[in-house]
RNA sequence: GGUCCUGUAGUUCAAUGGAUAGAACAAGUGUUUCCUAAACACUAGAUCCGGGUUCGAUUCCCGGCGGGACUACCA
């Protein structure tokens, strides 16, 4: 099990209620249920308690009215649960108060440890590797790599904090034709152009000369229709593409030219790739390339062949017969014999299982290739892979512009790079605007505005359900208030500003001496609040999920911005007050960064 | 054509089958001799349509309508 926490303060207060409400149940009407089959949620915050019983499922045991099963159930409760201090019915819906006691001790567990919410890792935790990123070499990345890589790394983030061993892993996808397409355009038209002479980041540099492929392929095909061509054989018979094939046949055959000039770009576009996920915050633990994993696919493809797993054509291309799984005919090797993506993949998944004791392996990847996963699980089903099924295929949606999706042809793509920049730029010139930050070094000033610009951009993103497609509106920029990063990163500084005022007046929160206090409901509401983080944190990662930490760190954030306006903590003159108020806030501090750590977003200290 | 995903305020997002569907942005209005106003408070505004299952449906099922993806000797 990793799943289980120490200190789940929140399950051993539903479990307790739960138990007894099923004795109540049983001894009241003779109806035996499970404790965890009983329902008990969040009270809305309209009515009076902090925990709900649903007592419509008892009603027809009872033969009683919702309410009176509900009065019934709730006296049963008072006496037998030192917990619950009050209730009341509506309808339905069983209200409990739970003792101030119990929050302001459970507080006190929790501020009592700094790892409140994570499982650590052990020996015998179990492997998950996890793929994402997976940029091809021929182009820069974009917005929609911003989302895969935040999604990726956040998911790693959570999975680790249920005590998973993780490997985060990437494929890059540098060889193949499309990789040829920009190795050509730049050798026929690039007049030897390097990083060095434009002062172009490598990636942009070699996406350039994609580019100039496409204009120069398309003009060919239009000449060849001009000629009464039709579309379709214009696109075969173009020289460029021609050229390109004849390069990636090279390429294969291990042309000592071409290779030295694949290595080259390639070369360009790593130096690249590695600013932008440096500036992204991400990394990896293993990379794979496809050029080292694609002869390992060649080869199980051929054994397949052999096994009469997978056919080959007359013309020489092998292809796999998937009718019978309600699929279809599926192409694994070219009949010039080149492979392609899904011969890659086989390859590299064949690799990854040989390299680690995986036990879990999670690709992250967007949802237009939900076909092809489905595909490559049967394939190597079908190769006697017995892990082959298993594959989990973490399917995000897509990110769309405003005007719909990216086009990189009609150039409405956003670059990865640009993007973080303006963000960064932006929060630079808020902070000044604002004057926040008018006593702070420019290092200090430089690590604040690149925190929170990249906050922004992270918690956009990754607050939304994945599965879902988003959009994004760069013009509209990303907003710095309301429900974003900042505003959570901002609650965090000036939590933080607090907390320094108090230890410099020499205010002893290390723990709370008085537990018998009496605290508002604002503040046990918010207890209550921090006691579902460890739920949040393993829900999310079940669910695969960091929307469900973006969302519940947002409520924390709003609900302790009340707190913060209403009530004074410095000033209180109650002592045990105060002293509770500072718990109170350095726990929520806490769980904040913790939180946003597992996004992969920074919180200032100041800002 | 086939397979799959999706439809919630003007906009961007929430809601284990539960109470009067929550936020934020945008609009309008307030709050600072007080711990950071990147804050707080107030006003106005939404479940595509039609059936079904259920004590109860935004949620599950069926049928429409709208949007998207995939179905390549692309990746």
């Amino acid at each position: 099990m990793h799943f289980e926490q120490n200190n789940e303060l929140k399950m051993n207060l539903e479990t307790t209620i739960g138990t007894v409400v099923a004795q109540a149940v049983e001894t009241l009407y003779g109806l035996k249920i499970e404790a965890n089959q009983i329902q008990l949620q969040k009270t809305k915050r309209e009515f009076e308690g902090e925990l709900t019983v649903v007592i419509f499922p008892f009603v027809k045991a009872a033969r009683k009215s919702p309410e009176q099963t509900g009065q019934e159930i709730g006296e049963y409760l008072q006496k037998n649960n030192p917990v619950v201090s009050a209730f009341n019915v509506i309808k339905g819906f069983l209200n409990l108060s739970i003792s101030q006691n119990y929050w302001l001790e459970t507080l006190v567990q929790i501020h009592g440890d700094a790892q409140f919410g994570i499982t650590p890792v052990t020996d015998d935790s179990q492997l998950m590797m996890i793929e994402y990123s997976s940029p091809n070499t021929n182009k820069p990345l974009h917005l929609g790599h911003i989302r895969n890589n935040l999604l990726g790394f956040s998911i790693a983030e959570i999975q680790k904090a249920n005590g998973w061993k993780v490997v985060k892993t990437n494929i890059v996808n540098d060889r193949g034709i499309h990789i040829c397409k920009s190795m050509l355009a730049w050798k026929l038209f690039g007049n030897g152009e390097t990083p060095e002479s434009t002062g172009l980041k490598g990636d942009h540099l070699v996406g350039k000369y994609y580019v100039v492929f496409d204009k120069a392929f398309k003009a060919e095909i239009k000449e060849l229709m001009d000629t009464g061509m039709s579309e379709d054989d214009a696109k075969k018979s173009a020289p460029l593409i021609l050229e390109a094939q004849k390069m990636l046949l090279a390429w294969e055959n291990n042309d000592a030219e071409v290779r030295q000039l694949w290595e080259t770009m390639n070369g360009w576009v790593y130096a690249g790739f590695d600013k932008t996920y440096k500036q992204l915050g991400v990394d990896f633990d293993k990379i794979y390339y496809e050029s080292e994993t694609y002869l390992e696919g060649k080869s199980e493809v051929e054994r397949g062949e052999a096994n009469k797993a997978f056919y080959r054509r007359e013309d020489g291309s092998v292809w796999a017969d998937l009718t019978g799984d309600g699929l279809d005919e599926k192409l694994l090797l070219r009949s010039d014999g080149t492979s392609v993506y899904m011969t890659q993949d086989i390859g590299t998944a064949k690799l990854r299982y040989n390299d680690y004791p995986i036990n879990k392996m999670v690709y992250v990847v967007g949802n237009e290739q939900n076909y092809h996963f489905q595909v490559l699980a049967l394939l190597l089903d079908k190769l006697g892979f017995e892990w082959g099924k298993s594959l989990v295929h973490f399917s995000y949606g897509m990110v769309e512009l405003p005007e719909g999706k990216m086009k990189s042809r009609e150039g409405t793509v956003v670059d990865a790079d640009d993007l973080m920049e303006e963000m960064i730029d932006t929060a630079r010139e808020t902070s000044q605007e604002l004057g926040k930050l008018d006593n702070c070094t420019p290092e200090e000033i430089e690590t604040i505005a690149r925190m929170v610009g990249l906050g922004s951009l992270k918690y956009f993103i990754l607050k939304v359900d994945p599965r879902k497609n988003m959009t994004f509106n760069p013009k509209e920029s990303i907003d710095f208030n309301g429900n974003t990063g900042p505003f959570i990163q901002y609650t965090h500084a000036r939590i933080k500003s607090v907390l320094r005022k108090a230890a410099d007046q020499g205010i002893d929160f290390t723990s709370l001496k008085d537990t018998n206090l009496s605290v508002s409901e604002k503040e046990s509401y918010l207890i209550q609040l921090l006691t579902e983080f460890p739920a949040v944190v393993r829900q999310s990662g079940e669910e695969f999920s960091p929307a469900l930490i973006a969302n519940y760190i947002y409520d924390l954030v709003k609900e302790y911005n009340q707190f913060y306006h209403d009530f004074t903590i410095l000033k209180e003159e109650n002592e045990a007050l105060k002293q509770f108020r500072l718990v109170l806030s350095e726990s929520t501090a806490t769980i904040i960064k913790t939180g946003m750590k597992l996004l992969g977003i920074e919180v200032p200290e100041r800002m």
